[in-house]
DNA sequence: CCACTGCATGTAGTT
DNA sequence: ACTACATGCAGTGGC
């Protein structure tokens, strides 16, 4: 705890502060000390009767320490002077008898404004509030950086006070608070404005500032910009405010202030510009005018970031006089049809009208071509807060041809305080580092900023460096959704997939093996590691083969498909061919087919990342049926025997050899697309369940026969005898006859389903791409996947007659090594299958209210049957 | 069925 | 913990 004391250095009135966050008062002066270097460094004070409660974020001189100030001074014992900074009221009102002559900005006249008639219109009435509010905003912005040497910037001098207060790295705009001061009694002193934080530092301190402050009059003026831009930042709130403004301010007095506040930049940044020189095309990064019902400070990632060649030509195209207010990066939904750009809250509050009804107000803004656009200027509340947006934006956003990522930028002409919206396009340049960042900011379609900058004044090639770290800032960490979902994600997108396959469990890792709902599902302690990528091929028989390139030669090498090779292999690891396990050995494949290997990788991974999201919304009609190609030819082969017309999607492709995931377990959709003797893990999964429906066909027969048995006996026994004997043997002799009806009703459903599998079949189209749980379905797969469609009316016959009728082989362990190791469990429960089968004996085992269920749902699945087969895909894998 | 609207929710940044 | 905001989603109305 320390004391406040006014700032007018005759009169030292002190008042208590409080202070926070590690920072401490330099008893009865003004300054706080660091606590890590214990070097004074000065204390600001804002005047809460203006409802400016922060001061931002400053940073140590010697530590760099960040220093938050959150003080706030006694409203009661000090007031906001005209000139900026606050006074003690007692010197307040001792300058209330002289009137303080305002500066000229630009050759603009500005009435001359009293402290009393500006201190006492504050407090008297809304309108007047926000003008000083505003302008002590505006100091607080200017001791958010230098502290109090930079406190008593004029008001007028926007130009200066707003453009920004970039540390160390950006222009820090401000004018020195010395030369400033000067300027008081030196009108267009042409001083620089844009120093640095080093130039400002090196200036002398408060005392002088006090001693100019103490000068009762103070003739206000500005340095001259230092370019001949007519940039002017508005001085906010203020006579030459617009008039949406001022009636802006009353409503918003109850809201609390926001820090919203920049942080200063990493040591290491370098500063964009040399001060008072080369500023015509540097990059103009101003802090916006604060100003504002909500008087909050904008994030940095909103500080419109404009050239003073921009602002010329802005200026001169609309023949006005602009301000920048701030910017933003279209997300995708601002972007998108919907036609909702959400307004960053704190720009909203500050620049656009007050709305106190969630409908809002039309507004009018214009484009930088002097075209006019109407959009509903509105809030939502969200979180006990508002979200503002602009509706109706699509026409304009699609005139100016702006995408996600495209900035639109924010400005005000003066004095009219006429809106403008300009854009600046992505710019292909922007994105940081294709190494860093995977995702481009943009797509590659060629657009870049040039175009854009064409006709569009705003847009500045020039910037791209500083674009860039905006970009980063902007984009990187705060439009993650866009950038995951942006059409040009796709090489994070395919990379991710590709890592999916290429995920191996760690060597040496064991597996616990757990089920969850008849799942089993194998959990590592040790996380994953990356295999070798393979390119699996199918001969025409249908049998599939793995290839995989030597990271020593190149040459490849035929594998077995079940094998899973780390990420560096080469021949000598080769342990499958002993011919060919060294680099010496030749190639055992053909120029040609080596040839379309190559082709058939690139093309996969070209197509994947260059054209996977449109693939998968052209063609998606197609895909499936590429899918199931890919199920009997190898998906990959299908780039190379066709790769124009069947790329592969991003969807995980099924059928993937030695691919136990839940998507690869599903049949195929496609029909016609298994040769009978297909081995893929569908057909055999096919074959699997149908073995396993006869078995259960076989023990729901010997269940019936022994109900009937039972009843007879107990028909023969009489009733009550039957009644005692079922009291002991009730439960497990019921069970099996509440099995068997189940069955029957199940049967009943095959059947139902029969006739419609013996239509398909009769055309010799059957649709693979059915439920998986659904045995009518599954037993229509296995009569087309094996060309068995006869077995469909041998569904009524024993297994073990139908077996030795068409000598079934144990389809169960007819399985590739990997497949088998998809049907894992399957020897269990009677070795009736994999998991797939065990989750019907659970569904078996359920109660009745299961069971009931699982009819609905049976019932829902016919309902759907007439939806396309992607949607039966997607919904296959969701009720897997 | 589709587009629009308004709110809810999840995520990331800030305090 | 709080806030901002991007986006999802249910409800609604029009075609």
């Amino acid at each position: 705890m320390g004391a406040n004391i006014c700032m007018n250095e005759a009169c030292r009135t002190t008042t208590s502060l409080e202070w926070k966050k590690g920072w401490v008062l330099k008893s009865g002066g003004w300054a706080t000390l660091c606590q890590t270097c214990g070097i004074a460094y000065e204390n600001l004070v804002f005047c809460d009767t203006f409802h400016l409660e922060e001061a931002g974020w400053r940073e140590c001189r010697i530590c760099g320490k960040r220093l938050h100030c959150g003080c706030v001074a006694s409203k009661f014992l000090h007031e906001c002077l005209d000139f900026g900074g606050v006074g003690c009221v007692k010197c307040a009102k001792r300058l209330e008898s002289r009137s303080i002559r305002p500066t000229q900005i630009l050759g603009d006249e500005i009435p001359n404004v009293t402290l009393p008639e500006i201190v006492q219109s504050a407090i008297a009435n809304g309108s007047g509030r926000k003008f000083d509010a505003a302008g002590l905003m505006q100091m607080a912005n200017a001791m958010d950086i230098n502290g109090p040497r930079q406190l008593f910037v004029p008001q007028k001098d926007n130009t200066i006070a707003s453009l920004g207060q970039m540390k160390g790295k950006e222009i820090i705009p401000y004018a020195e608070v010395n030369e400033c001061f000067n300027n008081f009694n030196q009108p267009s002193g042409g001083s620089s404005m844009f120093v640095s934080p080093e130039q400002i530092r090196s200036k002398q301190g408060v005392k002088d500032m006090f001693e100019s402050l103490a000068q009762p009059s103070l003739n206000f003026s500005l340095s001259t910009p230092m370019s001949s831009s007519t940039l002017m930042l508005p001085f906010p709130g203020g006579v030459a405010e617009g008039s949406e403004q001022n009636k802006a301010s009353g409503s918003q007095q109850g809201q609390p202030a926001r820090h919203i506040l920049p942080k200063p930049p990493k040591p290491g940044q370098t500063t964009s510009s040399e001060p008072n020189k080369g500023f015509v095309t540097k990059i103009r990064v101003a802090r916006p005018p604060a100003e504002g019902r909500g008087r909050h400070q904008l994030l940095p990632r909103y500080w419109p970031r404009i050239t003073d060649q921009e602002i010329q030509q802005i200026s001169g195209d609309l023949k006005s006089t602009i301000s920048p207010l701030f910017e933003k990066i279209l997300s995708a939904s601002d972007a998108g049809r919907i036609g909702r750009l959400v307004l960053p809250k704190a720009c909203a509050e500050a620049y656009f009208p007050t709305i106190n009804q969630s409908e809002g107000v039309p507004i009018k803004i214009q484009d930088v071509k002097g075209k006019e656009w109407t959009f509903q200027f509105r809030f939502w509340p969200n979180n006990n807060s508002r979200m503002y947006v602009l509706e109706g934006v699509t026409p304009c956003i699609q005139n100016m041809q702006l995408q996600a990522g495209d900035t639109v930028t924010f400005s005000r002409i003066e004095p009219s305080g006429q809106l403008v919206m300009g854009f600046r396009k992505a710019n292909i340049g922007d994105a940081p580092d294709a190494q860093t960042m995977l995702v481009p900011i943009r797509g590659s379609s060629g657009e870049t900023s040039v175009s854009g900058a064409s006709d569009n004044m705003v847009t500045n090639v020039s910037r791209a460096s500083e674009t860039e770290k905006k970009k980063t800032r902007n984009i990187g960490p705060k439009n993650k959704r866009l950038l995951m979902h942006n059409d040009d994600a796709n090489e994070v997108r395919v990379t991710w997939e590709e890592a999916q396959e290429l995920l191996r469990p760690a060597p040496n890792a064991k597996p616990t093996v757990v089920t969850i709902d008849g799942f089993e599902i194998e959990e590592y302690d040790e996380p994953p590691v990356f295999g070798k990528k393979t390119v699996f091929t199918a001969l025409a028989s249908g049998e599939q083969e793995q290839w995989a390139e030597c990271d020593s030669c190149s040459k490849w090498r035929k594998l077995p498909v079940h094998v899973l090779l780390p990420a560096k292999w080469t021949c000598a690891e080769n342990v499958w061919d002993s011919k060919r396990s060294s680099c010496s050995a030749p190639d055992d494949i053909t120029a040609k087919e080596l040839d379309a290997l190559n082709r058939a990788s690139k093309d996969f991974k070209r197509s994947k990342m260059g054209e996977s999201s449109k693939v998968v919304e052209d063609s998606e009609p197609t895909g499936l049926d590429a899918l199931a190609t890919a199920a009997v030819l190898g998906d990959n082969v299908v780039n190379m025997v066709e790769p124009s017309s069947d790329r592969p999607t991003t969807r995980h492709p099924r059928h993937r050899v030695g691919c136990s995931c839940i998507v690869c377990i599903q049949p195929p959709s496609g029909k016609n697309k298994h040769h009978p003797s297909c081995k893929c893990n569908v057909c055999i999964l096919v074959k699997r369940r149908f073995k396993t429906l006869m078995q259960r066909r076989k023990r729901q027969q010997q269940e019936q026969q022994q109900q009937r048995v039972l009843k007879r006996s107990s028909e023969m026994k009489g009733t009550g005898t039957a009644a005692a004997a079922g009291h002991g043997h009730g439960h497990a002799v019921l069970q099996p006859i509440n099995r068997a009806s189940d069955r029957e009703r199940s049967l009943s459903l095959v059947n139902g389903r029969k006739m419609e599998v013996g239509e398909s079949s009769s055309k010799g189209q059957l649709d693979l791409n059915c439920h998986p749980s659904r045995e009518d379905d599954m037993l229509a797969e296995a009569a087309a996947g094996m060309n068995l469609t006869s077995l469909m009316n041998a569904a009524g016959i024993p297994l073990d007659v139908y077996l030795k009728q068409n000598a079934v082989p144990n389809l169960s362990y007819n399985l590739l090594p990997n497949a088998a190791a998809a049907g894992a469990g399957e020897s269990e429960g009677g070795g009736s299958g994999g998991f797939l089968d065990e989750a019907e004996d659970d569904d078996d085992d359920d109660d009745e209210a299961t069971e009931k269920e699982d009819d609905d749902d049976e019932e829902d699945e016919d309902e759907d049957e007439d939806e396309d087969e992607d949607e039966d895909d997607d919904d296959d894998e969701d009720d897997e």
